[in-house]
DNA sequence: ATTCTAACA
DNA sequence: TGTTAGGA
Protein backbone atom coordinates (compact mmCIF):
# COMPACT_ATOMS: atom_id res chain seq x y z
CA UNK A 1 0.00 0.00 0.00
CA UNK A 2 1.66 3.58 1.14
CA UNK A 3 5.01 1.58 1.85
CA UNK A 4 5.21 1.62 -1.70
CA UNK A 5 6.51 5.07 -1.26
CA UNK A 6 9.13 4.07 1.15
CA UNK A 7 10.03 1.08 -0.84
CA UNK A 8 10.38 3.72 -4.28
CA UNK A 9 12.74 5.24 -2.27
CA UNK A 10 15.97 5.72 -3.41
CA UNK A 11 18.80 5.25 -0.40
CA UNK A 12 21.80 3.60 -0.72
CA UNK A 13 24.64 3.46 -2.86
CA UNK A 14 26.11 1.18 -5.56
CA UNK A 15 28.61 -0.24 -2.89
CA UNK A 16 25.80 -1.01 -0.11
CA UNK A 17 23.36 -3.23 -3.10
CA UNK A 18 26.88 -4.61 -4.01
CA UNK A 19 26.68 -6.23 -0.90
CA UNK A 20 22.79 -6.84 -0.65
CA UNK A 21 22.89 -8.80 -3.72
CA UNK A 22 26.69 -10.30 -4.19
CA UNK A 23 26.41 -8.42 -7.79
CA UNK A 24 29.99 -6.71 -9.06
CA UNK A 25 29.22 -2.84 -9.66
CA UNK A 26 29.82 -3.77 -13.59
CA UNK A 27 26.84 -6.39 -13.44
CA UNK A 28 25.09 -3.78 -11.61
CA UNK A 29 25.56 -0.92 -14.14
CA UNK A 30 24.91 -3.40 -17.02
CA UNK A 31 21.63 -4.34 -15.90
CA UNK A 32 20.58 -0.77 -15.61
CA UNK A 33 22.17 -0.10 -19.22
CA UNK A 34 19.67 -2.76 -20.61
CA UNK A 35 16.64 -1.50 -18.54
CA UNK A 36 16.52 -3.54 -16.24
CA UNK A 37 16.53 -1.45 -13.41
CA UNK A 38 16.41 2.43 -13.18
CA UNK A 39 18.24 3.47 -9.87
CA UNK A 40 17.89 7.35 -9.64
CA UNK A 41 20.82 9.70 -9.17
CA UNK A 42 22.28 12.41 -6.91
CA UNK A 43 23.49 15.60 -8.01
CA UNK A 44 26.73 14.74 -8.51
CA UNK A 45 25.11 11.48 -10.81
CA UNK A 46 25.92 8.56 -8.28
CA UNK A 47 23.09 5.84 -8.13
CA UNK A 48 21.01 6.01 -5.67
CA UNK A 49 18.94 2.71 -5.55
CA UNK A 50 15.34 1.82 -3.27
CA UNK A 51 14.23 -1.34 -2.19
CA UNK A 52 12.65 -2.40 -4.77
CA UNK A 53 15.77 -2.04 -7.48
CA UNK A 54 17.47 -4.15 -4.81
CA UNK A 55 14.21 -6.88 -5.04
CA UNK A 56 14.98 -6.73 -8.72
CA UNK A 57 18.57 -7.03 -8.69
CA UNK A 58 17.65 -10.06 -6.49
CA UNK A 59 15.19 -11.42 -9.05
CA UNK A 60 17.72 -10.54 -12.32
CA UNK A 61 20.43 -12.65 -10.28
CA UNK A 62 18.36 -15.61 -9.51
CA UNK A 63 17.13 -15.95 -13.23
CA UNK A 64 20.97 -15.34 -14.67
CA UNK A 65 22.15 -18.15 -12.10
CA UNK A 66 19.25 -20.06 -13.90
CA UNK A 67 20.63 -19.55 -17.33
CA UNK A 68 18.58 -16.78 -18.89
CA UNK A 69 20.11 -13.72 -20.58
CA UNK A 70 18.93 -9.58 -20.50
CA UNK A 71 16.73 -10.67 -23.48
CA UNK A 72 14.93 -13.38 -21.74
CA UNK A 73 14.76 -11.30 -18.21
CA UNK A 74 13.10 -8.34 -20.12
CA UNK A 75 9.94 -10.56 -21.08
CA UNK A 76 9.86 -12.42 -17.80
CA UNK A 77 10.28 -9.41 -15.85
CA UNK A 78 7.55 -6.74 -15.25
CA UNK A 79 8.58 -3.31 -17.32
CA UNK A 80 10.20 -0.60 -15.22
CA UNK A 81 8.32 2.96 -15.76
CA UNK A 82 5.94 4.92 -13.58
CA UNK A 83 3.16 3.11 -15.75
CA UNK A 84 4.13 -0.26 -14.16
CA UNK A 85 4.97 1.42 -10.37
CA UNK A 86 1.50 2.78 -10.44
CA UNK A 87 0.21 -0.42 -11.63
CA UNK A 88 2.15 -2.18 -9.06
CA UNK A 89 0.23 0.51 -6.16
CA UNK A 90 -3.02 0.82 -7.82
CA UNK A 91 -4.07 -2.89 -8.08
CA UNK A 92 -2.26 -6.09 -6.93
CA UNK A 93 -4.92 -7.84 -9.18
CA UNK A 94 -3.29 -6.50 -12.34
CA UNK A 95 0.32 -8.03 -10.79
CA UNK A 96 -1.02 -10.74 -10.58
CA UNK A 97 -2.67 -10.97 -14.45
CA UNK A 98 1.10 -9.97 -15.37
CA UNK A 99 2.46 -12.67 -13.80
CA UNK A 100 0.03 -15.33 -14.96
CA UNK A 101 0.62 -13.40 -18.10
CA UNK A 102 4.04 -13.66 -18.17
CA UNK A 103 4.25 -17.82 -17.98
CA UNK A 104 1.90 -17.43 -20.71
CA UNK A 105 4.08 -15.53 -22.92
CA UNK A 106 7.61 -17.83 -21.88
CA UNK A 107 5.36 -20.61 -23.02
CA UNK A 108 5.10 -18.93 -26.14
CA UNK A 109 8.41 -18.00 -26.29
CA UNK A 110 9.37 -21.40 -25.66
CA UNK A 111 7.53 -23.01 -28.72
CA UNK A 112 8.72 -19.82 -30.49
CA UNK A 113 12.14 -20.22 -30.36
CA UNK A 114 11.99 -23.82 -30.27
CA UNK A 115 11.91 -23.54 -33.71
CA UNK A 116 13.77 -20.79 -34.53
CA UNK A 117 16.70 -21.92 -32.71
CA UNK A 118 18.19 -24.00 -35.31
CA UNK A 119 21.73 -23.09 -36.18
CA UNK A 120 24.62 -22.29 -33.59
CA UNK A 121 22.69 -20.39 -31.63
CA UNK A 122 23.90 -20.77 -28.33
CA UNK A 123 22.58 -17.56 -26.89
CA UNK A 124 19.12 -19.06 -26.81
CA UNK A 125 17.29 -17.49 -23.76
CA UNK A 126 15.12 -20.29 -22.97
CA UNK A 127 17.75 -22.04 -21.19
CA UNK A 128 16.83 -21.85 -17.45
CA UNK A 129 13.24 -20.56 -18.19
CA UNK A 130 12.73 -24.21 -18.81
CA UNK A 131 13.36 -25.18 -14.95
CA UNK A 132 10.18 -22.57 -14.56
CA UNK A 133 8.06 -24.59 -16.07
CA UNK A 134 9.22 -27.79 -14.43
CA UNK A 135 10.15 -26.55 -10.89
CA UNK A 136 6.59 -24.41 -10.66
CA UNK A 137 8.80 -20.84 -10.24
C1' DA B 1 37.30 6.59 0.22
C1' DT B 2 33.55 5.92 -3.40
C1' DT B 3 31.53 5.99 -7.60
C1' DC B 4 31.27 7.09 -12.75
C1' DT B 5 32.03 6.35 -17.80
C1' DA B 6 34.38 4.24 -21.41
C1' DA B 7 37.19 0.90 -23.33
C1' DC B 8 39.95 -3.48 -24.07
C1' DA B 9 46.51 -6.96 -23.36
C1' DT C 1 32.20 -9.95 -17.08
C1' DG C 2 36.70 -8.40 -15.26
C1' DT C 3 39.57 -4.64 -15.06
C1' DT C 4 41.53 -0.27 -15.47
C1' DA C 5 42.34 4.59 -16.70
C1' DG C 6 41.10 9.29 -15.65
C1' DG C 7 37.73 12.33 -13.50
C1' DA C 8 34.20 13.95 -10.06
Amino acid sequence: MADDLRRNMALFPIGIVMKLTDLTARQIRYYEQHELIVPARTSGNQRLFSFNDVERLLEIKSLIEKGVNIAGIKQVMNPVSKESEEATVVSEQSEVKRKELSDTQLHRLLKQQLIEKRPGNKASMIQGQLSRFYNKN
